[in-house]
DNA sequence: CCGGGGCTTCTACGCCGGGTAGAACGGCTC
DNA sequence: GAGCCGTTCTACCCGGCGTAGAAGCCCCGG
C-alpha cells in the first residue's frame, strides 16, 4: 500500500477540526468541537494518537496536558496526496491532461496565473 | 469516506496488470501474469469480482468465460484521484499552488504547454 | 454416454485498521 | 487525603482485503 495515509471517517474529521482552528488544540478541545457526535474523551485521544502516529499531528506536551498541531495545512496535505496520485501514473503527461480536462475553464486560468 | 476506492496491495496489482495489457483479460491471463505470486485461480477471480463492484473494471462474458477490462485507463484514474484530492482542499488555489511547487520546472513547463 | 478439466459462484477464515470506550494510573488542587 | 483531569493501556466489534476450498456447470475426448 502507498504510504499515503488513507483516512477513516473519524481521523477525517479530527484532521478537519484542527486545520479549521487556527490554534493548537488540546484532545478536550477537539472533543467539544465533534459535540454532536458524542465522544468519549478516551476515543479522541485514541484517535489523535494514531493521527500521530501516522505524522499527521504533531503532538506538544503542555504541562500535565498535550496540544495538538497539524504536522501540515490542509492545502500541503491535498498537494501531498495529489503529487502521490500522479506518481501512479506510467505516463505522467496523460494524467495531467486528463486532471486538465476534468477542471473548469475558470480553474485552468486560475492555473495558468499559478504558473506565470 | 470519499467514494475513491482505496484498494489493497493485491487488487492494485492487478490492475497493474490490467493497465499494462493492452486487450481484455482472462482471470487465467491475469494469474499468469501474477504467477510470481502463486495465487489460486479462485483467488484472482475474487479480487477481479471485488474490482467489478468498484466498478474500476468490467466484466465481460465471452462464452464460457469471461474477459476483464479497466473500465478507465490508469491515466483517467489518476486524474481522477486527483481531483478528489483537490477536492478536498477548502483553499483550492492555495492547494494547487502548493501542488505546483512540488513540481519540477520541467513538469511545470509541460503543465503550461498543456493549457495552451 | 460418461468422466475429467476449465471456469464460475458460494462460502469462509484470518488479519488488520478504524471506531469506540472502559480501567487504571499519576499528579494538581483544595 | 479525595477528587478531578488528562493520560496510557487494553480491548471489543466490524468491515475490508488476501486467500482459497467446495461445489456446480458445461464441453470435449474417449
Amino acid at each position: 500500500m502507498t504510504d499515503v495515509t488513507s483516512l477513516g471517517e473519524l481521523e477525517r474529521a479530527v484532521m478537519n477540526v484542527l486545520w479549521e482552528t487556527d490554534r493548537d488544540m488540546t484532545a478536550r478541545e477537539v472533543q467539544d468541537q465533534l459535540a454532536d457526535r458524542d465522544l468519549a474523551t478516551t476515543t479522541v485521544l485514541t484517535v489523535l494518537g494514531r493521527l500521530e502516529r501516522k505524522q499527521l499531528v504533531h503532538r506538544i506536551r503542555d504541562g500535565r496536558a498535550h496540544h495538538y498541531r497539524p504536522v501540515a495545512s490542509r492545502e500541503d496535505h491535498v498537494a501531498e496526496l495529489m503529487t502521490d496520485a500522479l506518481d501512479d501514473a506510467s505516463d505522467r503527461g496523460a494524467a495531467l491532461a486528463r486532471f486538465l480536462g476534468s477542471m473548469s475553464e475558470e480553474e485552468r486560468s486560475r492555473l495558468r496565473d499559478l504558473l506565470g
